[in-house]
DNA sequence: AGTAGAGGCGTTTTT
DNA sequence: CGCCTCTACT
């Protein structure tokens, strides 16, 4: 046993389960096939939980104790078995996770069975779903999948009609839609309007809005969750078809499934049941989406013939992080009680460092990778910057760059955010949903056509009388009757090329997609029109090379035809919140910046968590929300638990809040660490550059004062 | 029709 | 501060 072993408070004795397998065990037999799995690589419960037969099984897997191993061990040994790989169903959280499973499956198995195992997130498996059965909800299976720009444009175009004032109320309406459609609530199922007078209101946006998306052939993202449970229960021969099509279903981060994926689930798993949940209570970090940790404790009531395992040895941190980890979660009142163990050693103290304000946090941090990684910069992936809100990720740019420190951003914003990327997106929308209105108002004024809002008030008009579509609106010349001759002359041009694309999609091979596209940006001018809108000529450059890079990715999808090839790369990327290029999101040479939730399954030699504040973390708008305080302290549990050898927490007395300096608390979650657990200290030396920084900002902040308070 | 400037708003986390 | 929308002007 290694000295860590002493510091840990434990109920029960640990087996030791890491070492060696004993003498005599049975080495495979050298003439029979090689045999790819190596159970005995896995500690006992790992083993148990992969060999688990048929009928469902839990697992409850706490931070680094190797779940993804069990899955995707599992997985092989489902095939190894003669399970056939299509009929495995894997779902995990992210399309990073799923990605990450297939490549750890392949690894296991091969990359042929690995490619055939159905992996994805729950919306890709909906989407998928919807493709091919949405028939019977009368969509077109070809239906776009809206972004939330699009969903705020879709609603406030359904305001407008109701004669319901957008502002303030947009936000509003598209949350309580949210939030119905993940209760599966329907608009005559509201909450009781008497309670909250916006609700009358909102029923019938709801309404109005679901219409709206049929007619534009659109789902939205809770859609994708909700059709296929609805095409599920009005069609037991179609689930039926599924069922049977995947026999076994195993989900990863069980504590962060909802109420509609649970239905969708209960579906999708017909008996015996075969349907593994790994999951940790402790790090269920996405109850403001509707995600129910309880699900993960209620599953032996779902299913009670199921099977329960836990897996508590911790293969990736040192001990005086668990322990400090352990501290905080342990102050939870509602959880499976459990504590991480792990065998790494003791490893240096904890250490937590406060700062003067946020410039210098950031930039201490900055200093400190600077200082740790030596002169080049081979080892910067070792490091990641965690953080509870994106705004904070501003400083630490800053603080990095100012260092000529590489970074990578998890999360957050994409490429699929600039404006000509999602003009070119509306395009290639628009090809393939014909009825997507959305695209086509978009893209109808870029290029220029002449279009202003009096002529498109007019077409839209149109098309809302008469029930058709945009685009079908525009071919018709006859509709075009009062828009001024040239507009009309235009449009038509715009009308022929969109036709012209579709019609060479549908019939050239899945290698032409690039060409198509190509000659479409050609024809309509999109090069030029970036040029006119763009000061700078080498920004426009940019932003057109941006545009090209995207259309050159479009050509290295897979499809069977090139219309087959747009659809599938639509579908992807309207899936992937995903960073933007591969380039950008490559870790080496790079250090880690990422919100503490999209941190969530991966690991670092070095963590710092920074601003460890009250109402920072925890949010001030956690607290006040039942149950949000210990949501952000499972919060802080995840971010301290990706880091393998060190960790710092850094808070800072003072920051810049909306140009206000404000004064800062350490964080709760601080003080709930036994101080023998942490070194505590503070650095107050802030470099020349810092304090000219909080200088100005000193100064800034005054002269606003003074202008707000002339006194 | 298209643009510039004022004013108003908001900032938790994400598939 | 920065993003977005609406309004008034060219």
């Amino acid at each position: 046993m290694r000295s860590g072993a002493g510091v840990r408070t434990q109920s029960e004795p640990r087996p030791d389960v890491n070492r060696r397998p004993r003498e005599g065990v049975p080495s495979p037999d050298r003439n029979a096939r090689a045999h790819p799995l190596d159970l005995r690589a896995l500690n006992p419960q790992q083993a148990e939980a992969v060999r688990h037969g048929d009928g469902p099984i839990l697992v409850l897997a706490g931070a680094g104790s190797g779940k993804t191993r069990v899955i995707t061990t599992r997985v092989a040994h489902l095939i190894d078995r003669g399970v056939r790989p299509e009929n495995i169903l894997g779902v995990t959280f992210t399309n990073k996770a799923a990605a990450e499973m297939r490549g750890r499956v392949a690894e296991l198995l091969g990359d042929e069975p690995a490619r055939d195992v159905h992996l994805g997130t729950f919306h890709a498996l909906g989407a998928w779903l919807l493709r091919r059965e949405i028939g019977a909800l009368g969509f077109d299976p070809r239906f776009t999948i809206l972004d939330e720009s699009d969903r705020r444009r879709a609603i406030r175009q359904v305001l407008k009609e109701l004669n319901i004032s957008a502002d303030r109320n947009e936000r509003a309406v598209l949350s309580v839609i949210s939030r119905a459609k993940n209760a599966r609530t329907t608009p005559a199922e509201l909450p009781d309007v008497r309670f909250d007078p916006a609700m009358p209101r909102a029923q019938r946006a709801f309404e109005r809005y679901n219409l709206a998306l049929k007619n534009l052939n659109a789902v939205d993202f809770d859609d994708l969750l909700l059709l296929p449970t609805r095409i599920f229960e009005a069609h037991p021969e179609v689930r039926q078809k599924y069922r049977q099509r995947f026999r076994y279903v195993l989900v990863d981060e069980y504590q962060d499934t909802n109420a509609i994926q649970l239905a969708f689930l209960g579906q999708l798993v017909g008996p015996p049941h075969n349907v593994m949940a790994v999951g940790d209570d402790d790090q269920s970090i996405y109850a403001f989406r509707g995600a129910v940790a309880d699900n993960i404790l209620s599953f032996g009531d779902r299913f009670p013939s199921a099977k329960v395992i836990a897996l508590e040895q911790n293969y990736r941190s040192v001990t005086s992080i668990l322990d400090v980890a352990n501290a905080v979660i342990s102050r939870n009142q509602e959880r499976h009680d459990k504590r991480l163990w792990s065998e790494l050693g003791t490893g240096p103290p904890v250490e937590a460092v406060e700062l003067e304000n946020d410039f210098d946090e950031a930039d201490w941090i900055a200093r400190q990778i600077a200082g740790e990684s030596g002169s080049d910069n081979r080892s910067l992936h070792n490091f990641a910057v965690l953080y509870r809100a994106n705004p904070q990720l501003d400083l630490l740019e800053e603080a990095l760059r100012k260092r000529d420190i590489p970074y990578r951003i998890l999360g957050g914003q994409s490429v699929f955010d600039r404006k000509e990327i999602k003009d070119l997106l509306a395009y290639l929308r628009l090809l393939t949903n014909p009825r997507d209105d959305l695209a086509l108002r978009r893209v109808i004024n870029f290029p220029t056509r002449g279009v202003g809002t009096t002529s498109m008030a007019r077409l839209v008009e149109h098309a809302r009388t008469t029930g058709r579509p945009l685009f079908d609106v525009i071919r018709d010349p006859a509709a075009r009757q009062g828009i001024p001759a040239r507009t009309s002359t235009n449009l038509g041009k715009f009308v022929t090329t969109i036709e012209r694309a579709r019609t060479r999609l549908a019939q050239e091979p899945a290698g032409a997609v690039g060409d198509v596209i190509g000659q479409l940006l050609d024809t309509i001018g999109f090069e030029a029109a970036i040029r006119a809108a763009e000061k700078s000529a080498n920004v426009a450059r940019i932003r057109w090379e941006g545009v090209q890079d995207v259309v050159d990715r479009i050509g290295s999808e897979r499809g069977d035809s090139a219309w087959r090839t747009l659809e599938n790369y639509i579908q992807k990327i309207s899936l992937e919140t995903g960073p933007a290029s591969d380039k950008e999101s490559d870790p080496r040479g790079r250090v880690t910046l990422s919100t503490i939730h999209s941190s969530k399954g991966l690991e670092f030699p070095v963590v710092f968590l920074c601003g460890l504040v009250e109402d920072l973390l925890p949010h001030i708008r956690a607290k006040e929300e039942t149950g949000g305080i210990a949501e952000e302290r499972r919060l802080c549990y995840v971010g301290m638990t990706r880091a393998q050898r060190r960790l710092f927490l850094t808070h800072v007395r003072t920051s810049l809040f909306r140009n206000e300096r404000i004064r800062r608390k350490p964080s709760r979650f601080l003080a709930e660490v036994p101080p023998e657990l942490i070194r505590r200290r503070q650095d107050d030396q802030p470099s020349a550059w810092e304090a000219e920084q909080d200088r100005l900002n000193t100064e800034r902040f005054a002269q606003l004062r003074a202008l707000l308070e002339p006194r």
